[in-house]
DNA sequence: CTCGCTATGTTGACACTGTCTACATCCATG
DNA sequence: CATGGATGTAGACAGTGTCAACATAGCGAG
């Protein structure tokens, strides 16, 4: 008797996801589709509509497994540090290694504002990644590293400069290997580090 | 007699290039369609072909359009600074100004390596564009605001902040309106000036 | 002025996509 | 064991990018 495939399977979604990251990682967000997911994973076009509901949505749930991975990524990072400060700089680090990583989640998960929708469930990860990030400059605060007033301001810069490495490393801009990317990362993060121990709100340097 | 439309209209080429712009715009690259071009245009499906090798080379081309205007916008806004460290500064808060205003260009020109197309009439206002902040680098450091030595690393720290701040503005990752984005640009590039000024390259602090 | 070449624009077709509706199969619960 | 809800399938439809074939226009050579 001929093989049959079984006609329900087993984690069908997160078989999905898989191949949707790795069908993504090959030929970039753009040429992702539906139909190709479904295929690789063993099942009709339609299937896919029995987890998600339409191609955004499956996205979306990439988007949001790749923030709760960039967020183990920092905190795993930031295992190794001693003092606020450097812990907040592994942090930094930890993000662009993620991004070096796992490029393919990071391009779905700041492709522009298509994500309108607010599922709860696809919201909460990209939170709680930007709280680690708030708690790391509230700590390098009360240890003294930076200065007292609303972390937000911090966490907004410190966010550009690591978000814009990855990003332009990720889009093949810089003449950098990942090794060097992450060589460099060290020093961004020192010079945002500096920079916002001895910067005033205006911009101009403290005297 | 009915008014009858020209069968070959002139500049169609540009004609293509704006609705392009306008439909990005409005909906996204994703979203964005030849065909619907085409239809803006005036004019059938395959009209864009006599002036577009593809889909992805219309995009190119809007691409090397939004470089210019960001080397543009650049040069205007480093315009008003006096000093060079000024006038590198400004140069960051040109690239935020940029982006703001035009969202759509920095969406395609930074959508992932699908340019794999390097046509050289695509690649050289980016080129120009990277030159202009190296120039300013340049002349910062000639002037003695920034530390002797590579400019390509200083280069990447400043373009790293203010393209991470552009990129999460515009996904409307921030809590900032356009107003609020450009004075933290102000803020950022302080940031930036000051860390350069005092980080050696292991991103310690220089005693 | 006419011929004919080339650039430009149109029509029609094809395979592919996302998504809808209707149908098939399975599993758990009574 | 039956039955209903969850899961998977098949087929259809409009819309897309692109190709090939055809139509029109404008311009220079004679």
């Amino acid at each position: 008797m001929p093989a049959k495939r079984p006609y329900h399977r087993v984690n069908l979604k997160q078989s999905l996801l898989d191949a949707a990251v790795a069908l993504i990682g090959e030929t970039g967000p753009q040429a992702f589709t539906l139909r190709e997911v479904a295929r690789r994973a063993g099942v009709s076009h339609n299937a896919p509509y029995r987890h998600f509901r339409d191609k955004d949505d499956l996205l979306a749930a990439v988007a949001a497994q790749g923030f709760d991975r960039l967020t183990e990524s920092m905190e795993q990072a930031m295992a190794k540090g001693r003092t606020a400060a450097e812990r907040l700089r592994l942090a930094g680090r930890g993000y662009v290694q993620f991004a070096l990583g796992s490029p393919q989640h990071i391009l779905v998960m700041f492709e522009e504002p298509k994500l309108a929708d607010p599922r709860p469930e696809h919201a909460a990860p990209a939170q709680r990644a930007f709280q680690t990030l708030l708690d790391a400059i509230a700590a390098a605060q009360t240890e003294g590293a930076l200065p007292k007033g609303d972390p937000q301001r911090f966490a907004v810069v410190s966010w550009s400069g690591v978000h814009g490495l990855a990003k332009l490393a990720i889009g093949g801009q810089l003449p950098f290997d990942a090794k060097q990317t992450l060589e460099f990362a060290n020093y961004l993060t020192g010079v945002l580090a500096a920079g916002m121990a001895n910067t005033v709100s205006g911009g101009r340097r403290r005297g």
